[in-house]
DNA sequence: ATGTCGATACTTTATCGA
């Protein structure tokens, strides 16, 4: 089962490349982020004629997520248990069935966390403690879990072009890449990780200042495997082409394949 | 070289978020 996440950083100004990409590599699932539109806008048909169902957990303008899928949903949960008071759209959470196996996927959106002096990054670190809380809970099930998404975290170093012009970003803070590793500390294997230790892998490139032609890019979408899905893991790979494709997005689908 | 986008609104250009 072919896996994939990808910020596309608007549906309505991204279908035309969102449509050509299902096509070209016909993932089984694909989790999107920043849709940035309401359920009753998101534009599922042409999406469905090509035999994907849709789910979606939209708002107005920002955010947004959405799980693409081939095969029906069991189950569909949005948002993020910890916080009822929280209304910002940034996470869907669903069951798959693979030819033997269940999957757990979830799309997630996690708060970018700029500027660091306002309340958005204590946000940001909130939300994050509340992922630990729930990936924490799911891994008690022991089964096949896919934590694919936007982390907005670049993990190490060897993540980005230039680590000094990141050192006081939210991206990359101390407290930011603390909780990253706890995270991963529960028992999660970084997709990418399991199968290149290379560095200089990026999925951003931001539209400003020529990044995408110098290559000064970040890695900060991420799957993040449980030991039942890690051991299925088949392959994984960053989709770096689509950035040089007419109005991209500022992200790059990462995908795997899961024998699941 | 913070140089670009996408969405929004009492819109046609400023504001916000990334």
């Amino acid at each position: 089962m072919k896996i994939a996440t990808w910020n596309i950083n608007g549906i309505k100004a991204r279908l035309e490349n969102l449509v050509t990409w299902l096509k070209e590599a016909s993932p089984d699932v694909v989790c999107l982020q920043e849709i940035k539109s309401i359920d009753e806008n998101f534009p599922a048909a042409p999406i469905e004629e090509l035999g994907y169902n849709v789910a979606t957990h939209g708002q107005k303008g920002f955010n947004g997520v959405a799980i693409l899928s081939k095969r029906p949903f069991d189950e569909q949960s949005p948002r993020l248990p910890g916080d009822e008071t929280d209304g910002q759209a940034r996470y869907l959470e669903a069951v798959i069935a693979g030819d033997e196996n269940m999957v757990r996927v979830a799309s997630i959106y996690l708060p970018n966390g700029n500027p660091t002096n306002s309340q958005k990054y204590p946000y940001k670190l909130a939300w994050m403690e509340r992922l630990i809380a729930h990936a924490q809970r799911l891994l008690e099930d022991e089964e096949p879990l896919v934590l694919a998404g936007d982390y907005n975290v670049i993990p190490c170093p060897g993540d980005c072009y230039l680590p000094e012009a990141w050192a006081e970003d939210a991206l990359f803070l101390p407290q930011t890449r603390q909780r990253f590793r706890h995270l991963m500390g529960l028992g999660l294997t970084d997709a990418l990780r399991a199968v290149s230790p290379e560095e200089g892998l990026y999925t951003f490139w931001d539209y400003k200042a020529g990044a995408w032609r110098r290559n000064n890019g970040i890695r900060i979408d991420h799957l993040l495997l449980s030991p039942q899905a890690a051991d299925r893991l088949k392959s994984c790979e960053i989709i770096s082409h689509v950035r040089g494709w007419e109005r991209p997005s500022d992200h790059v689908p990462v995908m795997i394949d899961l024998a699941v």
